[in-house]
DNA sequence: ATGACAACTCATAGTTGA
């Protein structure tokens, strides 16, 4: 079974090539993040029409996920819960839509949108710290669930100095401080599997490639879109890859899909 | 040191992203 996730940076705007994809790919589940869409405003009928059923958590211009899965394979997909209660920095102080999770054919599901946290530090550093606490907690509780899961998405950590092109031009980055970096490795120290890293453990795998500065054609990249298994999942974990061949296309996203693929 | 690029919005300039 293949379980995927994909920064699409707008669902409106990235439909031809978010509809390729699925149809070259075929993910099981596919999670997207970066809807920059309202509710009302999600592609249902397309998504329907190429096979998929889907479940969203919208909001209007940033943000949003969804959780797609194949329905041509016949799988189910059941909400389980939207959003980790973190009200955002800013005015209203409302949640942001980050976090959707489901029950998809038997596995737990959580596909997130991890705040960036620039500028640092700051209040959206400081959020991006207490939303990465209240995913810890959220994962736990996931864990104590005993169900095989995934949590995958944008987390918005490089998590090593060798998932950057140069750590030194990212020094200063939000994605890459210790305090974000330290938050990470207590999901890998709680007994959560990074699947990416465990098949490319030196390194040198980006996920993210900047629109701006050649970036894309330079291979200047990093690393921060990833996919967490639970031990039920690592143990059957199979292969996992980057489909970077995506980055290259017309009207791209600036990430490219990342996908593990699970013996169940 | 700066800017570059893209998508979105009560648009035609400002915000956000990473």
């Amino acid at each position: 079974m293949k379980i995927a996730t994909f920064n699409i940076n707008g669902i409106k705007a990235r439909l031809p090539r978010l509809a390729e994809w699925l149809s070259e790919t075929r993910p099981a589940i596919a999670c997207l993040q970066e809807l920059k869409t309202a509710d009302e405003g999600f592609p249902e009928a397309d998504i329907a029409a190429l096979g998929y059923k889907a479940i969203w958590h919208g909001q209007k211009g940033f943000n949003g996920v969804a959780i797609l899965a194949d329905a041509r394979a016949g799988l189910s997909l059941a909400e389980v819960q939207r959003g980790l209660g973190v009200a955002g920095p800013g005015e209203d102080e409302g949640e942001q839509a980050r976090y959707l999770e489901a029950d998809v054919a038997g596995l737990r599901i959580a596909c997130l949108y991890l705040p960036n946290g620039n500028p640092q530090p700051g209040p959206k550093f400081t959020y991006k710290l207490a939303w990465m606490a209240a995913l810890r907690q959220r994962m736990a509780a996931i864990w104590a669930a005993e169900v095989p899961a995934v949590v995958l998405g944008d987390f918005n950590v490089i998590p090593h100095d060798d998932d950057v092109w140069s750590p030194k031009a990212m020094a200063d980055d939000a994605l890459m401080q210790p305090e974000s970096r330290a938050a990470y490795a207590r999901l890998l120290a709680d007994g959560w599997t990074d699947a990416l890293r465990t098949h490319n453990p030196r390194g040198g795998v980006w996920t993210y490639w900047d629109y701006q500065a050649g970036a894309w054609p330079r291979d200047h990249g990093f690393r921060i879109d990833h996919i967490l298994l639970s031990p039920e999942c690592a143990d059957r974990l199979v292969a996992v890859g980057v489909d970077k061949a995506q980055r290259g296309r017309e009207k791209a996203s600036d990430h490219a899909p990342v996908w593990a693929e699970i013996a169940l």
